[in-house]
DNA sequence: GTTCCTGCAAATCCTTTGCAAGTTC
DNA sequence: GAACTTGCAAAGGATTTGCAGGAAC
């Protein structure tokens, strides 16, 4: 809890509470830690059945909530995958875009430079001026594709 | 209803329903015939209140139900846009993706061989087979990025 | 006649909200 | 002590499902 683990983040949340006249608690400490530390893409369940493996009294609705304030801070992003959503860390990541592999549920990131560059020119044509946007490709990973037809690893 | 509009999409329905020993049925023809005919992006409420200016006693359960079935045969796709899930035709449709405005939220479709062919590279380096996308960029259409603040349009 | 469809109501799933009790400032 | 948080239970919204009656084959 004491540790580096995204301590700039850490501080970022800081500072977005007292901006806001928010009150910091354990609770919120342990959620952000949590989610620091855990893997890209979680779920709300993900991250609550971690968070209760350490403070096994804390709430779902917690959890949401402070999901919400994490994204407000800019350091969580909510995205839906395959249907499901899903959080991801948002601060001071380069932005970047998903391959979702169909099969197994892995999720592989890529970004684009020149994907961004056209998007640009497109945006630019039409008068639209680009505030964000959101990637998605479908298919199948290296390991999946191979041995094809294999069921999915995660559900 | 006997008109030609998606004279081929009714067709390939046809087949798909005859394929899986399912029975035509008149709202099952009313429900696709007013999806073909419609404005792009409906939200199942959008369908059903059309569909239901034409037949009123077709309940929701069963437009849920037969859009479904129109995604099972290719002829509707599901995206979700600004959190509303959304359904477009899909049958034959060159492959495209999403300019969302924040503000009105007027959709503008457009497509890029280059971005696809970026896209295929990238994949290809990880030895990823894609299997479709989805990308959507989110900004403000010429006429709120001009009348800047200007409420939503549509709600 | 059998199998499939339909609409309704009820059930589910995911997320948010109201509230009384507990915390933080 | 005032203002904010929390967890629970209840409410909400979207989508699905069970079922009895009706339609298609």
């Amino acid at each position: 809890m004491k540790s580096d683990v995204g301590r700039e983040e850490k501080e970022v949340f800081t500072a977005y509470l007292v901006k806001n006249r928010l009150k910091r608690s354990e609770q919120r400490e342990v959620i952000l830690d949590t989610f620091l530390r855990s893997e890209r893409h979680l779920s709300v369940d993900d991250l609550l059945i971690l968070v209760q493996k350490r403070r096994s009294d804390i709430g779902r609705t917690t959890v949401y909530r402070t999901l919400k304030l994490l994204q407000a801070a800019g350091l969580a992003t909510e995205l839906v995958l395959q249907g499901q959503t899903r959080f991801e860390r948002e601060y001071k990541r380069e932005h970047h875009d998903h391959f979702i592999c169909k099969s197994c549920g892995e999720i592989f990131e890529f970004s684009s430079p020149e994907i961004e560059r056209i998007q640009d020119e497109i945006a630019a044509g039409i008068g639209f001026v680009i505030d964000g946007h959101r990637h998605q490709i479908f298919g199948f990973c290296r390991e999946c594709a191979a041995g094809k037809g294999r069921p999915a690893a995660r559900s």
